[in-house]
DNA sequence: AGCCTCCTGCAACTGACTTGCAGGAGGGGC
DNA sequence: GCCCCTCCTGCAAGTCAGTTGCAGGAGGCT
């Protein structure tokens, strides 16, 4: 059993503990989900999911994305002029970079900025419930 | 003369020279521009600029807010779930705090972060061409 | 004042989702 | 293993925020 095959299990378990049931349009989702490693949009996780379970339709997947999301077994992005991306929530928590010529997505994360972010929330009585960053970047001259 | 009037010169001055063409429209959306002290989205706008300029219509003013964004004359802000909301650019620069609760914007600003962003950019060989920061908020117990 | 453009209002369109509906299929209980 | 209740699905139609084609209107240079 591979890895990501794991992780469609924990999926899984995760949905059917919330009492949702695990359909074949789902599991094919899921698995979609699991063996991703990029931030596809609903329509590539769609083309995705139909080499799967053929017939899978798109609405389909836009209601199970919003199902998961509810369930925290996801993430949704919403990058500038773009379609909502999706990932796993399986990785630990990260901020994104967006090369803005190749569109390529690239991960990150700073403890002390975070801790930043909570330190000023805090000065003006705030706690944080959720934050987005995202760095719009281009390669540096000479690089790349 | 006030300093909303003020602005509002400066805004007009920035679209002369850039050969674009005053009209009544758009001197009405500028004049709503300047004043607004908040963070209105195209449809409130659209209200508040149809009060000094009565027809002017909803799709002269997302027009209009395009070319200004262009311009950079003024700034767009997509928040989570929310239409875009729009804000002058005579501001320094800043990032925004949302609270989930109330739907109240604050703007604040962090060279510290700022650094740390351009830092983390820069390991990865990447310069920033812009960012987006936003802290979805809520008040502490006790406060408020 | 004349005239060339650019701008405007209207209505129709787009893209990304969302939803109403009637038929279909999980999966607990037997 | 089969039933049956309920939830889920595909389809088509709807929604929401914003965009665009068009024909008439108005800046602003001369």
């Amino acid at each position: 059993m591979t890895a990501t095959d794991q992780r469609t299990d924990r999926l899984k378990k995760a949905l059917r503990d919330a009492g949702i049931r695990i359909t074949r349009q789902r599991a094919a989702l899921l698995d979609v989900l699991a063996d991703a490693e990029d931030h596809p949009d609903a329509v590539e996780l769609h083309r995705r999911a139909v080499a799967r379970m053929p017939g899978i339709s798109l609405s389909t997947v836009y209601r199970t994305l919003t199902a998961l999301e509810e369930q925290g077994v996801i993430h949704r992005h919403q990058f500038e002029g773009d379609a909502a991306r999706f990932e796993h929530a399986e990785t630990e928590h990260h901020d994104h970079m967006i090369d803005v010529e190749s569109g390529e997505v690239i991960e990150f994360c700073s403890d002390r900025i975070e801790h930043l972010q909570k330190q000023i929330a805090a000065e003006l009585g705030y706690e944080i419930v959720h934050h987005r960053m995202e760095l719009y970047v281009r390669k540096k001259a000479g690089e790349g």
